[in-house]
DNA sequence: CTTGCTCCTCAAGTTACTTGAGGATGTATG
DNA sequence: CATACATCCTCAAGTAACTTGAGGAGCAAG
């Protein structure tokens, strides 16, 4: 039942390093020690570790995911954790957009890179003109 | 035809720190300086802030960036230029492909909590289970 | 001549961790 | 039982790319 670090860390998909992270910045409370001074943890631990990892793989932030967790403790309500999926879903949709518009910009350059200048001089390099257009004034 | 920091900053669109820092690193070498002991720019130097500036925007990191200088410095070739961006497309390509993915989740997630659990208590909060399924195991 | 903006340098803070030093303990093998 | 190797501990510093702040000087306008 009760598990060391390593394992929890495995279990949950972080690393050793970062699970004690977490306890330090407060996202776990009381890890209880062995006699040896070494970390247990029991099952809701590595759920709360697996909650923080799936989180962030969503890209939400520590604050964000803290604010989750006190939904989670019962410490405010669901309505403030649909606000923080919201909110950080507008954030995804936007970043998405412009990553989209970046994609064909970069396209276009290599594209037009290769056309011209492929093992050439920089002097005729496109990739300049269409990073800074006009830089000059 | 000299500028100060600031007006060299302004019309790059980077910060007067963020200009200083560039010069810091070593992006930007040798800015004159006035009898005052003030910076002194000049079109090249505004060129060249406006192209990291855009570079950054899109995504490159400074080590990118800084290859790619190299290739505007005639340090290296045009070709070398090409396989940064190119290097770099493929992660925005990938980036972009998993923020698709991550928006799917998360606008689950806002509808499912929000048809369960608006105002109501943490307990049948679905977020919870749609982030971290069956964590216990 | 005083107010207020800009400039200078140097140091520390930010985010979310990772990496490393230096040392103790646990487990497997000879 | 001894030795090797993995794993654990704490504390400190490093990472990217800047931002923010302290403390002080210069310059232009009213």
């Amino acid at each position: 039942m009760a598990m060391s670090i390593g394992e929890a860390a495995r279990r949950s998909g972080n690393s050793v390093p970062t699970v004690r992270y977490y306890e330090d910045i407060g996202l776990l409370r009381s890890i209880d020690r062995g006699p040896n001074g070494r970390r247990l943890y029991g099952w809701p631990e590595i759920s709360r570790l697996s909650f923080i990892r799936r989180s962030r793989d969503l890209g939400l932030s520590i604050v964000e995911i803290r604010s989750l967790l006190e939904v989670s403790d019962g410490r405010s309500d669901c309505g403030d954790a649909q606000t923080v999926v919201l909110t950080h879903l507008a954030v995804v949709q936007q970043r998405r957009a412009e990553l989209q518009a970046l994609e064909a910009t970069l396209q276009t350059m290599a594209e037009r890179c290769g056309a011209t200048c492929v093992g050439g001089s920089s002097i005729a390099c496109t990739i300049f003109e269409d990073v800074s257009p006009g830089a000059s004034r």
